[in-house]
DNA sequence: ATGTCGGATCATATCCGA
């Protein structure tokens, strides 16, 4: 089955993008991230006449992620227990034997900011949530947008950016700490030495220059036996159709569970 | 440092967050 993940920074601007890309890469399950929009304004009919049913935790104007599946994903959980005053950022959901969860981790926007602390507190509910529930011993997907460059291969400039927000010890350390609850790193094991990044900012000339980040990941418990490709979906951080990208590119891998 | 986005608002311009 394919499954992927993406932060498509607003789904009613973009809906038309995903359309697209749904036709041309055929998806089974896809985590959303940056919905922008509340539950009511989900365009459910759209995305079902595409084949895709979903379930939704939103928000207005702010955060909001979602599950879509090819088959009705069943919720097991919406929202980051103990963190519901910092957004609609976590849902997780089953689809066949497959736990899908659908992360959107803070910013924390610089290491002064009140919210870099925030972050840090938030990944630790995160990894405490994600041992509640055993979630490694399920065959699971946990992905989405992590905020935080896991190594220094992951960003354009660790040089420049060593001990800045995305590229802290303590970003690190949090991500680490999921990971040790069982988790893999799918692109990374199947990609070592692979620099490749998820997000540009739209800003500068980000993406012709390729100063990225490596920020999205799909990471799978011991229950995903075998990844038999994955990629960083590039083509669709470009323009389609004249319609303007999302700010991440989409990333999806074909697994066997 | 910040050239662009998406969304909200006492809206047709300005802000916030990323």
């Amino acid at each position: 089955m394919r499954v992927a993940t993406w932060n498509v920074n607003g789904l009613r601007s973009r809906l038309d993008f995903v359309k697209i890309w749904l036709r041309e890469r055929q998806p089974d399950v896809v985590a959303l991230q940056e919905l922008k929009l509340e539950d009511d304004r989900f365009p459910r009919a759209e995305l079902e006449a595409e084949g895709y049913f979903a379930a939704v935790h939103g928000q207005k104007a702010w955060n909001g992620v979602a599950v879509l599946a090819r088959e009705k994903p069943d919720m097991v959980q919406s929202g980051l227990p103990g963190e519901a005053e910092f957004g609609s950022r976590l849902l997780t959901a089953r689809v066949g034997g497959l736990t899908v969860t659908s992360l959107y981790c803070p910013n924390g926007k610089h290491v002064e900011h009140e919210d870099f602390q925030r972050k840090l507190a938030w990944f630790e509910s995160l990894s405490d949530h994600l041992e509640a529930t055993s979630m490694s011993t399920h065959p699971a997907i946990v992905c989405g947008d992590f905020n935080v460059c896991p190594q220094g291969i992951d960003s354009w400039n660790e040089a420049g950016k060593a001990g800045k927000i995305f590229h802290t010890r303590e970003e690190r350390r949090s991500f680490q700490n999921l990971l040790a609850l069982g988790f893999i790193d799918l692109y990374r094991r199947q990609h070592p030495d692979r620099q490749a990044f998820s997000w540009w900012d739209y800003r500068a000339g980000s993406f012709h220059r390729n100063t990225g980040l490596r920020i999205d990941f799909l990471l799978g418990s011991s229950g995903v036996a075998e990844v038999r490709e994955i990629e960083i979906d590039r083509e669709f951080r470009k323009k389609q159709d004249g319609l303007t990208p999302s700010d991440h590119a989409p990333v999806w891998a074909d697994i066997q569970i």
